[in-house]
DNA sequence: AATCAACATGAATCTGCCT
DNA sequence: AAGGCAGATTCATGTTGAT
């Protein structure tokens, strides 16, 4: 974190719940602040005229066609006007995420591509109790989509794979996840006791994007803060949130909600990290440190030879360079990783290299 | 049928494949003659590099010269083009289907509302075997996304509700649909042993299009025909195709395929409802789903103890990894099933883990 | 003949740091 | 800014070949 951003962050109002239209709102919030955006825009004001107007199948066809133009037009200037004061607020390896329907999210998506936002991954929410097509006249609308994009094409990106991969047993995470509507003592109702929010989004969907896209102490804003989900599990899992939000009733739940939420241990939300975090320990190291011999001999599975020298290079076939270059020459692969690659007997068993720089590791 | 629409039809040029651009091939036919379209046009890939898998083999990507637009505004105007076009062929209550990637589906669909069609459903084809994300940058991308859509608002699409509950062993079709990608002896090979087509599509995919979306001797139009799947399975279930392929390669392996495909005989076929026994529940659901929660102590029946990580994993003695690997390392042993090894304190009693694995299986 | 191991491959916008 | 180089990275399935 440099000077200037941490300066900018102090501005912002962390962890709070701002009143008032997103666009607005946003556009008085510094630029270049935010790490992640989740937005779960409306789609249903806009159009709702024309989704579920009473049947007046007479309408000329024409004329029916425009009037959908003439609804998707405001829909995307909405969706333009949003969408390009929150990437100004994005930091230049921020990201954002979407979440939609298929009445919206072609416009969503469409739109992202249009402003410079880099696709990285359309996620799909298998949800594992839809509600069902009660009149059989189509199949039951039983997913919605998310798109994970960052703000430019070679932004930086925050992806804790490994983390992902944990949480899914071992296997890499998919682009479709299996997560139950949000239900039960989860969904949060209003005084009369009806459901406070009417598109509340589960728990365990922000846990993953979070988990998956932020890391702690992160800037997460949310523009349709609705009822606060976002902040919820952001304060769980020891990151900021910023929401703005513009009914009071929504606001007022949120409050409330937040007050009642502990973050998890530190120490839980240490997260299995990727060996590309770890400091690199050139080859040369363990010739100098004495773990290894110039002139002895390395062997490859395969069967291949090459000798170790002073400087930390290896010779064999009239080939000489690195570990990996000598590696991938041997192989005529475009690439090899040496450490895994190349092992030394000792005490009559092959070692790979790699423990050596463990060992060094581990002293550092 | 009225009599109008089977003169039409006599016109039309059933059950071939029609040589030349799509666009302009349909100029040629009769409006308004066509029950459904099915369109897998070009995914518009922006691939920058070479790929290779983690063995070093290189990744066969699809870099073909009709898959290349300069610009989203290339990639636009041709989509306007080829879905006016097609449009105009459809009769009124015909339907169309196209099927994309994150890369061009947002801006399919949302031309597909600008033009007046009525999306009915969009549905993930969830790929029960895709290609991993080799190098750990992003989630696997393990679906792509199909689009139903009616012509008009107020069309009378076909729908078989039944059929389509019955492919389901009896509960309504839902909009994602578990397939597997195009392999082994269905997937055509050309003179060299090389895939025919790079984007080859599974028949199980066509079959629930079809069987869901037509009636038996409906003309189905596919303007990018490809290697044929769509006449393939058309014929098959007894439905009349035309298929429009630029490509002389691509049209000469359908040729070929489709004399070899005898109807009816393989309605019954469809084996993909493979519902595995138990399906796996990773441990890491169990904390997005906030039935336990990081930070919380595991406990087992020797006297054990682990802490529960917010991706899933446990920390115990220095140990981290899945529930298995703590356990087994815990007790010296080589493996451990952790679903029944661990336990939690609830109501004062400890309750096996897996008690909540079951009860998210129940669910799913 | 049967079993198992090794190999092949699929619509993919797939690295990061230092010089 | 571009080039050089270290070195990290895969799941399901079907086919082929060896025992």
């Amino acid at each position: 974190m440099t000077t200037r951003t941490r300066k900018e962050a102090a501005r912002l109002p962390l962890d709070t719940i701002l009143e008032g239209d997103c666009i607005e709102v946003m556009r008085g919030l510094p630029e270049a602040s935010v790490d992640l955006i989740f937005a779960d825009p409306p789609y249903n004001l806009q159009l709702k005229g024309e989704l579920h107007r009473p049947d007046n199948s007479r309408v000329d066809a024409v004329d029916d066609a425009w009037d959908q133009f003439g609804s998707f037009a405001a829909y995307d200037q909405f969706t333009r006007d949003w969408l390009a004061v929150a990437r100004r607020l994005l930091k230049p390896n921020g990201a954002i995420w979407v979440i939609g329907s298929y009445h919206n999210v072609f416009r969503l998506g469409a739109e992202l591509q249009n402003q410079g936002f880099w696709i990285l991954n359309d996620v799909v929410w298998r949800k594992s109790n839809p509600m069902p097509n009660f009149r059989g006249k189509r199949l039951t609308n039983a997913h919605e989509t998310l798109i994970w994009a960052s703000r430019d094409e070679g932004s930086k990106y925050t992806f804790n794979y490994e983390a992902l991969k944990a949480l899914n047993e071992g296997i890499q995470m998919r682009s479709d996840w299996v997560l139950p509507i949000c239900t039960g003592h989860e969904r949060l109702k209003d005084a009369k006791g009806d459901k406070a929010h009417p598109t509340q989004k589960p728990e365990s969907l922000l846990h993953r994007v979070l988990l998956g896209t932020t890391n702690a102490g992160d800037v997460v804003l949310d523009p349709f803060f609705g009822t606060g989900t976002t902040g919820a599990v952001a304060k769980m899992l020891g990151r900021h949130f910023i929401g703005i939000e513009r009914e009071k009733a929504y606001r007022d739940v949120a409050e409330r909600r937040l007050r009642d939420v502990r973050p998890f241990d530190r120490s839980a939300l240490e997260v299995t990290s990727s060996k590309r975090s770890e400091p690199r320990v050139p080859f040369g190291q363990l010739v100098e440190r004495g773990m290894l011999r110039p002139g002895e001999m390395l062997t490859s599975p395969s069967g291949k030879a090459a000798k170790v020298r002073a400087d930390g290079t290896l010779v064999a076939d009239g080939v000489t360079g690195s570990i990996h270059q000598v590696g991938a020459a041997l192989e005529g692969a475009p690439s090899c990783n040496g450490w895994t690659y190349w092992h030394i007997r000792r005490d009559g068993q092959p070692v790979s290299i790699d423990v050596f720089r463990q060992q060094i590791r581990s002293e550092m």
